[in-house]
DNA sequence: TTTTTGCAAAGTGTCGACAGTATTGCCCGT
DNA sequence: ACGGGCAATACTGTCGACACTTTGCAAAAA
């Protein structure tokens, strides 16, 4: 798969934002902690410039927060941040998938295939995830829809971190979760496949509000229940 | 309509930043233009430093381009810019329309009302657009999903520089586009009301992807035709 | 002991500077 | 007249500094 997007400026700056995405999505830094510009700098050994700068990439991409004071806090995440971003990645991956079953190829089956087994044998719940995640971008880049991606990035790290922090997401039923994953999976693969837009639409929302239930079943179900009924 | 959206911190950064957004929008700086910071720092009466903060948060907002030199432009807009535009605002708004007509009260009725009356009213086509668009975004805020909200704000932002730039997009049809639209935000107005949900994420989009075609009837089309039909 | 006041420590917002690099335009060779 | 190369120009990336504001803590008052 290759990468077209407009290349980031390639600095210190998007260097940081990088690795200080990567720690708060890995739980180096817990929802709430402060961030305080000088001890990020002294932490990457440059200035505060760039770390200013990484701080308001991350900032609208959702991972920290600014206080109005301008101190800055790893973003905070209760039940209703989970519904909201399940919420935002239905909307975004359902017209993803509805636009990548229109350009469907035959070789793209082949890798959500591979993509598939893959998961099957993935030896722990963090490398399933991983490969999880990686299928339903590589459906949102097949969309052909370039902001459309863009915006699902935000939301996918909003989404990995709320895996790592809400800790119930953590729980019992990994296996049975994944065993029910792959399952979903290859719905949404039989739907592309098969070229229908709308099916697939409709299979890869019902796929992701499943996952999440098997992740947290007391999530408060804001969504209408009609919403994602796979309805003939 | 209460906002509790983290506030933004106030600083010169995101004065100018607002500043910039109005201007590109407008059209005070057209596509492709550079942005140079020593000229907007010149033109602001600040240092670089602020403007450099601004610059990167219009380029979280698809507002301006980044080349890997470092130099910044507004972005440019073509054909299929517009069309991604469009999808993506069928994405969002679909869900937050859905979200909406689920908590939807007759005081949220009575606003539309009016806005929708003021709109019969407006006595030109940028007015017009003002009040089309700020009804869209009264739904999605009362979809109560603030992620979707802000980012639908980025697509909204890209939506109005598109209105302003693509020229055949103010062309003949004004007038037709307005009652035709009225008609459609009638409709969207009637299935809130009733709290159907997917009968309002229906009918949101096929009046986003109406309009636009309003606009532009030539607008290559990229959704599948089944996408939007308004079966049943 | 609890609350208030005041002060020191720490952090943010902005600036000007400077080195390194891309861009522009001029001059020269053809 | 025209294209290529080179020098001058302009801009970016990063830094350290400084003023102002917030925060935390400790001492003083109730």
């Amino acid at each position: 798969m290759i990468q077209i997007h407009s290349e980031p400026r390639r600095n210190l700056a998007h260097e940081i934002a990088s690795q200080m995405r990567r720690d708060i999505i890995s739980g180096v830094f817990k929802p709430g902690e402060a961030l305080a510009e000088p001890a990020l700098a002294g932490r990457f050994g440059v200035s505060r410039a760039p770390v200013r700068e990484a701080m308001i990439e991350l900032e609208r991409a959702g991972l920290v927060q600014f206080k109005t004071t301008g101190r800055t806090r790893v973003r905070m995440l209760e039940e209703k941040d989970v519904v909201e971003i399940v919420e935002a990645r239905i909307a975004l991956e359902s017209m993803g998938a509805r636009l990548a079953a229109a350009r469907w190829t035959d070789e793209d089956t082949r890798w959500i295939e591979r993509s598939i087994a893959a998961q099957e044998k993935a030896a722990s719940g963090v490398k399933f995830s991983g490969l999880d995640i990686a299928m339903h971008e590589y459906i949102m880049k097949r969309g052909g829809n370039e902001r459309l991606s863009t915006l699902w990035q935000f939301v996918r790290w909003q989404f990995e971190m709320a895996l790592t922090h809400i800790h119930h997401l953590q729980g019992k039923m990994a296996p049975n979760l994944r065993r029910f994953s792959v399952e979903g999976h290859r719905k949404v693969l039989t739907a592309l496949a098969a070229r229908r837009p709308e099916t697939a639409a409709k299979v890869i929302a019902q796929h992701i509000k499943d996952s999440i239930e098997w992740y947290a079943p007391e999530t408060p179900k804001r969504l209408p229940s009609s919403s994602i009924k796979l309805s003939k």
